[in-house]
DNA sequence: TTCATATATTGACAGTGTCAACTTAATCGA
DNA sequence: TCGATTAAGTTGACACTGTCAATATATGAA
């Protein structure tokens, strides 16, 4: 009595999705496979393919459901702490950060965008919304400066991309613990903040 | 009378590397194969192997040349124009905004370090060259300020490392040419060294 | 001249993404 | 309810890839 096949998986989609997010948090982005995944999921090597039709639709799946979750992430945090100018801007960097530190392979994933057309739209969507959420704090605030809303907006986001990039990829290993850490990340964005609110 | 194999080609190593960056500059990074390259060059395919035992020593090596580039130009541009605090700070963007524009993939290619060991010492040095060059560059300036200069220095490198990164991946797309395009780098620079020379 | 070594060749292996042809299950209209 | 259409899984093949092992040739030192 073998098993015989089942032929309709049922949510084979899904699965996959769960496990190539597996494969991406725990290996990083060259690890995640369309056989190795189906062999996880003891299913025909070519299964996936009703489902994502080439392995860069499935990375891109990927990418977009990350952004939408940061996307979530990041104006949940803004909208309950958006009192003062400084804070609104630390709530928003640290969404980024938070979720950087969380799912670096992730983070990465979100920034490589070689697909051309397709459903690029929702990813730049995503991004447009994180950029309004950015402009709207800045202006909501904003002080009569000689620099425009724009620019101040380009160079926060700007400076956290940088900084998360930089910390994921090791390049800023000076041993600090959580506490100064979290320090840290505030005394660079209160630089850029100086230069916002003076 | 059909050509004898020649098995010894002379310089085969750098005839490797010039083609890897070729390939490497005009299709990206995934382009570069140690076949193919090999296929180019009308040679074995395992001949490469004497040169570079793995595809990813390859790649290290294409990173160690382009990172010891960025910093020649990094340092040349900066010790001819130091003299204020802001020149200074202009200059060393700059230097890092153009080496990134003109070579995408090669700025790319320097921060994928999935490596571990090996030869990535002489990156992390490179790498920490660079940082020196940025905290020398603050120091000397440095007004009395209530912000550490390490904590300068690493929001400055941010900033540049993250917009260059938001430029390459195609997410400041506001379509001004180059004129405009300088001055709204410039722009954003100044928003930081407002925060840092007030 | 001889011998060790660096360099190149050929052949194989396991693995990959993608495509085509086929089989089975589910769905929907007559 | 039946039958055709379609969605979803299977099998097999193809052209690739990186890496390794065994072999052949050229170079340089003793």
């Amino acid at each position: 009595m073998s098993e015989s096949p089942t032929y309709h998986h049922g949510n084979l989609r899904e699965q996959i999705l769960q496990i190539a997010f597996e494969l991406l948090d725990t290996e990083g982005v060259d690890a995640v496979g369309i056989r190795k995944i189906a062999r996880v999921l003891g299913v025909a090597h070519s299964a996936p393919a009703n489902h994502f039709k080439t392995k860069q639709a499935l990375l891109m799946s990927l990418a977009t459901e990350s952004f939408s979750h940061l996307v979530s992430i990041i104006e949940k945090q803004t909208t309950t702490d958006s009192d003062s100018l400084k804070g609104a801007i630390h709530s928003f960097s640290n969404a980024i950060l938070e979720f950087g530190l969380n799912y670096p392979n992730r983070y990465k994933l979100l920034w490589r965008r070689e697909y051309k057309g397709e459903q690029t739209d929702e990813l730049t969507l995503a991004m447009d919304r994180i950029y309004a959420q950015l402009t709207s704090i800045l202006s909501e605030h904003a002080k009569s400066k000689a620099i425009d809303v724009e620019s101040q907006a380009i160079a926060l986001w700007s400076l956290v991309h940088g900084y998360v990039l930089l910390h994921l990829d090791g390049n800023l290993t000076e041993g600090y613990d959580d506490v100064t850490g979290l320090s840290r990340q505030a005394a660079i964005i209160n630089v850029l903040i100086e230069g916002i609110a003076k």
